[in-house]
DNA sequence: AAAAGCGTCAACCGCCAGGAA
DNA sequence: ATTCCTGGCGGTTGACGCTTT
């Protein structure tokens, strides 16, 4: 059995307000109040609508000093770092723009505002790319060994652990991401969190979300290496090649020993982890990965820390090039540039 | 000129939290 | 402690008008 109706739906008028029922309401208000039950209101009043309709009705628009339309340019900045940072939270968006409902902001956001945004970013964004591949190249070819004149004493250590990648199903990233959410060893973490993408119809729905983590715009991920984590799971222990990762996603539940495993896995791996994560200067190549390549929204937490000694570039060319070669498997194509 | 497509926005729907009974 | 009721909220719908084909 269903939640009962506020009121009688079958007598009362839905659709456009007449002017006749805004005058109506409005004096009716002006001179009362709503005296704390909207239900009871219409029926005072001898109006043939839902309380909850009076109420939106008053709320957005006979209510004193409502503004309509004409955003400002500060007022759409102010509503594109407020959703940025809190989401959709309309109401408390709206109490921080008088005269504004939240009914409006929320129109305007999602036929205007939302696609002024996105195009925003993705030129910038665009830009970012080609400034970070063309820093990274000068620094690598220019200035790496002169910022060193002694042997570079270069810190690195293998990627403790290597990420799912895209051919994974969604169930085992959610997995491991709560897992490492979970953490209370590692703070600082970054995770980059699909539901908070902000293009997705789940985002940030809870507002426990948002607290400790932070969105990670797709394709643009400037994440420091040092506040990353990630994670190495046996390659072996991945759904087959052939796999359609899409399909995958719709049966992964029957993968339960799978999941287990890799659970434990990382369980096993987070508990031992170090307190301080390392990630100085050495991690010059994961930096390059994370500002340079196409992770996309499948990008993967990174945990990199620093346990490796080297006298010189070529030793740490040469043990990257032994640890990372994981990323040649071909089920990361795509994942890197 | 008519049809189709698109953008806007008022209004509705259903869920949830909190307070009253 | 539980149930019921209401207000508040965010997501969605659909009417309307404008633009494009």
């Amino acid at each position: 059995m269903g939640r009962a109706p506020c009121c009688d739906k079958a007598n009362v008028k839905k659709g456009p307000w007449s002017p006749e029922e805004d005058a109506k309401l409005k004096s009716y208000i002006e001179k009362h109040g709503t005296g704390g039950n909207w239900i009871a209101l219409p029926q005072k009043i001898g109006l043939k609508r839902c309380g909850k309709s009076c109420r939106l009705r008053w709320l957005n628009y006979l209510r004193p000093n409502i503004k309509h339309g004409g955003f400002t340019e500060d007022e759409d900045n102010l509503i594109c770092s407020l959703y940025v940072s809190i989401g959709s939270r309309w109401s408390i968006i709206a109490a921080q723009l008088p005269g504004r409902t939240d009914n409006d902001i929320k129109n305007y956001w999602n036929t205007r505002l939302k696609k002024k945004l996105l195009g925003k970013q993705r030129r910038e964004q665009q830009q970012a790319r080609r400034d970070t591949k063309k820093r990274d190249e000068n620094f690598v070819n220019n200035h790496l060994f002169s910022m060193c004149p002694q042997p570079p004493q270069l810190q690195v250590a293998p990627p403790l652990l290597v990420g799912y990648g895209v051919q994974e199903s969604r169930l085992i990233r959610q997995q491991t991401d709560d897992i490492l959410r979970s953490s209370s060893q590692v703070e600082g973490l970054i995770f980059p969190n699909y539901d908070l993408d902000p293009h997705s119809n789940n985002n940030n729905k809870n507002p426990e979300n948002n607290e400790n983590h932070r969105y990670v715009p797709e394709f643009s991920c400037p994440v420091p290496v040092n506040k990353n984590s990630m994670i190495r799971l046996d390659p072996s222990t991945f759904p087959p090649l052939e796999c359609d990762p899409i399909a995958l996603n719709g049966t992964a539940t029957n993968h339960s020993q799978e999941l287990d495993k890799i659970t434990t896995e990382i369980q096993e791996i987070m508990q031992s982890m170090p307190q301080e994560l390392g990630g100085l200067s050495s991690t010059l190549s994961a930096v390059e990965m994370g500002n340079n390549t196409s992770w996309g929204s499948d990008i993967n937490p990174l945990l990199y820390p620093c346990n490796s000694t080297f006298s010189n570039f070529e030793a740490f060319q040469q043990k990257i090039q032994q640890d990372w070669t994981f990323f040649d498997d071909p089920r990361f194509l795509g994942y890197l540039q």
